[in-house]
DNA sequence: ACATAATAGTTCAAAGATGAACAATAAACA
DNA sequence: TGTTTATTGTTCATCTTTGAACTATTATGT
């Protein structure tokens, strides 16, 4: 019964990936801790820069783009919202809709939490050279596009 | 007042990092619901393949490799030992120790398991040369380790 | 040896994420 | 028009995850 030759920590392709969810995961849980001192926790900062790039969005689109459910985005603004970081708008013509938008401190609190998330990343990428870099993105979005159609 | 220059999204680092994060994402969520006819979140298939490879570890390395909390493993653990899937076991020389095992059917469980795990990975990467994978997965392990120490 | 500190695991309450069911609104179509 | 289907957002029950406090055991230092 040699079916050790199968198994996935001799290929390549599975033992990278698994440093690759590694990293992320540690990434993750280190931008947790350096935003904490803004009250601030990553999904909540994930919500401020999509607001930041896409103003006037919807609850929906918003999910969509953090691809997580829309009852998680229910109860992730009302906290962001009560703090006077955005706000919340009816659509003139459908009315089904609420269109977020970021208020003057939403943004100042963003650029605070961008100097930290950048911080983070410039350290933990600053060992690979630009080419490196951008292959590594290019091939990341070749993967969210393959995994999303299927 | 042209910080604009300054956003994080005209920084490569910034944009390809978001794309590793999402490609991340994407995967983690896909493999919940591939291994959902199993009766196994990625979580538990994390725990098995951590027994198969290192078969004896104690509750606090185990949480370590998985970069969680210690209650979590805690928690994680009846389910999978109440299905005979490991076995715990007090240590001899130090009666703090719960040593860790897979059972037969754990092990069966498990290669079931990585066979989808494996097939979505290939999937995945089934886009980058060899050449291209290896190296994300040198420069992911770099991060890891830049992240762990500080 | 004895007191103190460190470690392994558990418990528990609080916070987050998830998906199904639901109300309100809009779109499609006969 | 009127009926059926889709979409948006909310609610709610459930499951995870987390960190702090706790117990039991071992290590350290005097």
């Amino acid at each position: 019964m040699n079916n050790k030759q199968e198994l996935p920590w001799d290929n390549p392709r599975f033992r990278n990936w698994v440093a690759v969810a590694r990293a992320c995961h540690v990434l993750e849980r280190t931008l947790a801790v350096k935003l904490a001192p803004l009250d601030l926790k990553p999904a909540q900062l994930d919500v401020l820069m999509n607001l930041y790039r896409h103003p006037g969005m919807s609850q929906h689109d918003l999910a969509r783009k953090l691809l997580v459910g829309r009852s998680n985005i229910t109860m992730l603004l009302p906290q962001l919202e009560a703090r006077g970081l955005l706000r919340r708008e009816g659509d003139e013509k459908d009315k089904r809709i609420l269109r977020l938008t970021l208020t003057e401190a939403g943004e100042a609190l963003l650029m605070q939490a961008l100097k930290v998330h950048m911080a983070l990343i410039e350290k933990a990428m600053s060992q690979s050279t630009p080419e490196q870099c951008d292959m590594i993105g290019e091939q990341m979005r070749k993967i969210y596009e393959v995994l999303n159609e299927a």
